[in-house]
RNA sequence: GGCCCUAUCGUCUAGCCUGGUCUAGGACGCGAGCUUUUCAAGCUUAAAACCCGGGUUCAAAUCCCGGUAGGGCCA
């Protein structure tokens, strides 16, 4: 048998800061990473990097986990399932740095800092003012080695730094092509407070290669962060993976997507009842396209579709209008039973939904006949209230089709009334021929034009809605059976008089 | 301030690599119409863009150069 080539084993990962809620930036980083991970038959990986003590929870741990799984994605080895180049989480692997950071300070690769913020800070103003790019400017670069151990012994308090060489940084990003960059304009970067507290920069390189990872796919913000990373991949004798910067998901000022211009917590669009297939859906686009006119896609078929050549350089826009759109389309598609199962959380805060008091099938019923003017999940109580509702607070004027008189909407509901107490079957389409005939009947005795149907049906409608916009009255009286629908035309007769 | 990235309808984008088929295609949104008791949904339809300036070429959205604008990172 031919001897396999060293075929390098795709393996990509997410790697979120478990300082807040999910963004929906990360949740479409993931996503990318995941897709790639699928498309080529590779390892996705989730890893928590929770050094940063003081605003790492482990809640916000729990909720990344928690709601990427809602999105759809899934992950081949994470902190949850633990796998082969564990542990996921960072602030587990605090000896792993410390040995590897020993090893850049005994080869002189890295050094301690004891400057102090005000002495940082006046460097800094100084440069500025010179009108020259900011950066450390090595006071502590080469200490003696014994003031280093006696400021260590005193516990002066200190930081570690990287020796940045000064050269150019070269790298060929997957979607940005060849990027180049001047390594001698950064500054000695502070990779570690101490021994045990690494910084992000410095773990990423380490986990990175630890577990193997042959893509590096995140967003563009960390661009400028890459030739960092590469000097010190470099000095580590690491193998370096291969980048691809995601376009920045931004705000409609096209500013980077903020908090101060909407919701950017999936958790938000979770609870709002945006389903997550729309909400796959919609990030996808967001700077992917597979080149043909389709636009819609289930995350079967993306993982087979999903290419990273096709990714935009540019930044997107969220559009909250797209966004509503899709999701209005899977609440359209979605079978009734999950979509009911999707609603009742909805009906039940808002208090309509009390248990045992409406039939499954006919809660199916509601769902089925508001679905159409949903787009988002919590709008089904506004929509459907009146069906649960006992007593419907409405103005009488609603009542009127174009400039009918009291005494005329009356006498519409009185029509109505007998052609309802008098129908046999109950259902939707018997229900929807009596009251097509009754309004065509309607019409002629009372003189009123053939074709418009409203002066029957729109005062039943809103009798039996209490709305100026809702499903057809045959739709309501179907789902509210005789007696309620009865019971409402008295009490808007009633108001008439 | 320095460095880097980016640039097609309001928005997401196709086309750019391999110049002509582009009077620039699709989708969202917006306008109109159909349908219709209402609002949606559905269907039909309109308006709407190659950042600017040079160059190369018979021919440039597409290639080259220079601006401009926006964004990101650094502190």
């Amino acid at each position: 048998m031919k001897k396999k080539e060293e075929i390098k084993k795709i393996r990509v990962r997410f790697a979120p800061s478990p300082t807040g809620p999910l963004h929906v930036g990360g949740s479409r980083t993931a996503l990318f990473n995941c897709l790639f991970a699928k498309k080529n038959n590779g390892k996705f990986v989730l890893r928590i990097e929770d050094t940063d003590v003081q605003r790492s929870e482990q809640k916000w741990t729990d909720e990344i986990i928690e709601e990427l799984k809602w999105l759809g994605i899934q992950w081949d080895e994470g902190p949850d399932i633990g796998g082969e180049f564990g542990p996921y989480k960072q602030s587990q692997r605090l000896d792993i740095y410390e040995k590897y950071l020993k090893k850049l300070l005994e080869e002189d690769k890295a050094y301690y800092c004891f400057c102090t913020e005000e002495e940082l800070e006046a460097n800094h103003q100084e440069q500025m003012s010179r009108g020259v790019a900011p950066k450390y400017d090595g006071k502590c670069a080469h200490l003696p080695k014994e003031t280093v151990q006696k400021n260590l012994a005193e516990g002066k308090s200190s930081v570690i730094r990287f020796r940045i060489q000064n050269k150019k940084i070269k790298f060929n990003d997957l979607i940005r092509g060849e990027v180049e960059f001047d390594a001698g304009l950064l500054g000695d970067v502070v990779i570690a407070k101490n021994l045990n507290a690494p910084l992000y920069h410095f773990a990423v390189v380490v986990d990175d290669f630890l577990m193997q990872i042959s893509h590096v796919i995140r967003g563009e913000e960390h661009l400028s962060n890459t030739p960092r990373q590469i000097l010190l991949i470099q000095a580590l004798g690491f193998e370096q993976p291969v980048y691809a910067h995601l376009p920045l998901m931004l705000n409609t000022d096209r500013s980077k997507l903020s908090k101060r211009q909407g919701d950017v917590a999936l958790a938000d669009y979770h609870e709002q009842g945006y389903l997550p297939e729309a909400l796959v859906n919609f990030m996808v686009l967001l700077g992917w396209n597979p080149g043909t006119e389709k636009e819609v896609f289930t995350m079967a078929q993306l993982a087979r579709e999903f290419s990273i050549e096709k990714v935009q350089k540019a930044g997107a826009v969220f559009n909250i209008q797209r966004l509503d759109f899709l999701n209005g389309l899977y609440i359209r598609e979605k079978p009734i039973e999950k979509l009911t199962e999707l609603c009742v959380p909805y009906l039940k805060e808002a208090g309509l939904l009390i248990a045992g008091q409406i039939s499954e099938a006919s809660l199916q019923k509601v769902i089925e006949v508001s679905r159409t003017r949903m787009k988002k999940l919590s709008e089904i109580s506004g929509l459907s209230d009146f069906f649960f509702q006992n007593k419907l607070g409405y103005d009488k004027d609603l009542l009127k089709w174009q400039k009918m008189s009291d005494s005329e909407v009356k006498d519409s509901l009185s029509f109505s009334k007998k052609i309802l107490s008098d129908t046999k079957k109950w259902d939707l389409k018997d229900l929807e021929t009596e009251l097509f005939a009754a309004s065509d009947k309607f019409n002629s005795e009372k003189g009123y034009p053939e074709k418009n149907r409203g002066y029957l049906l729109w005062p039943l409608r809103v009798a039996l809605s209490g709305k100026d916009s809702s499903p057809s009255p045959f739709e309501i009286a179907d789902i509210l059976g005789r007696e309620k629908t009865i019971k409402r035309i008295d009490e808007a007769i009633k108001m008439l008089a």
